[in-house]
DNA sequence: ATATTATTTAGAATAGTTCTTGATAAAAAT
DNA sequence: ATTTTTATCAAGAACTATTCTAAATAATAT
């Protein structure tokens, strides 16, 4: 089910003389339909589903072009494949390393995640990311006293 | 100029059966002999220059197994090559995307860096890591008005 | 309609990294 | 000390996520 605000298959303009094509549109239709955070591989997939004829190197092309709209984000953790998220509001992800999902979390009201760092004196900031690391709540439950100390 | 705190050439005892050979050793010195964040392949280029015989896969395998061990860092910034670092201290990192340099960036006392997000409750929490991109000062006052807000 | 520009597609190419294999060396066991 | 075991190294092949290429297609502007 849709949790996110925007309704889906709204017509978005994507600026600098990009096309909301159909294939366009159907990528971020898939992004904006689910609150996890798929690779593109992921993303193909499901894109297949409603498009079979599209290919991967579509899907890459058209998560880059809204991601450089600003209409989706790119979460990178350490080296794996990326993974596209339409949660635009500022937070933070929280990786898995037992079942290796990665979920956002939100960030404390009031706190500015730059806050804890000297930032360098002079230096222009462009964005902050905070990301943890360790076990999901359900990993804890469930996997007791695997490899989890 | 050697800046780190550990004198080089130091005795260092990696566990888990693992030895410290002349390449790790070698590895080992050239990460700690400098501040800055070399790729594998730039630790690769200053390692030959003191053991020639060498392998970039030997120092694959070195800097992994090095990590592992937690003598030192394996530092990611999006998804470019991974980096690696001696500093052992809990820090952050400044990404410039003018030089493409990653520079430390210390925390501020007694500011945990994980108090500015909402902790998932119930998950055990590994490690957090605060990333800031941006411009750092040297190109922001060299590079003036070029592609900088 | 025609010209221009953007997009899609399939597959080739790329780059960082890991894996495989055989050789070498160190540690442990005899 | 010799044998056995285990860890390591090196060279190159293999892998994987991603980007690039080139040709075909589609949309927009003229």
């Amino acid at each position: 089910m849709p949790v996110h605000k925007k309704k889906l298959s709204e017509k978005i303009d994507l600026g600098g003389g990009h096309r909301m094509t159909p294939q366009r549109q159907v990528v971020y239709d898939v992004l904006m339909s689910s609150r996890d955070h798929p690779t593109a591989t992921e993303v193909f997939i499901r894109v297949q589903e409603k498009m079979s004829s599209i290919s991967l190197a579509t899907v890459y092309n058209c998560l880059d072009t809204l991601a450089v709209a600003g209409i989706v984000k790119q979460v990178n953790v350490d080296r794996e494949p990326s993974r596209y998220c339409g949660n635009l509001a500022p937070h933070a992800h929280f990786h898995c390393e037992t079942c290796a999902t990665v979920m956002d979390i939100d960030l404390k009201d009031g706190v500015e995640p730059s806050g804890s760092v000297k930032l360098p004196r002079g230096a222009k900031i462009q964005k902050v990311e905070v990301a943890v690391r360790g076990h999901c709540p359900e990993c804890v439950r469930t996997n007791k006293r695997k490899n989890i100390s």
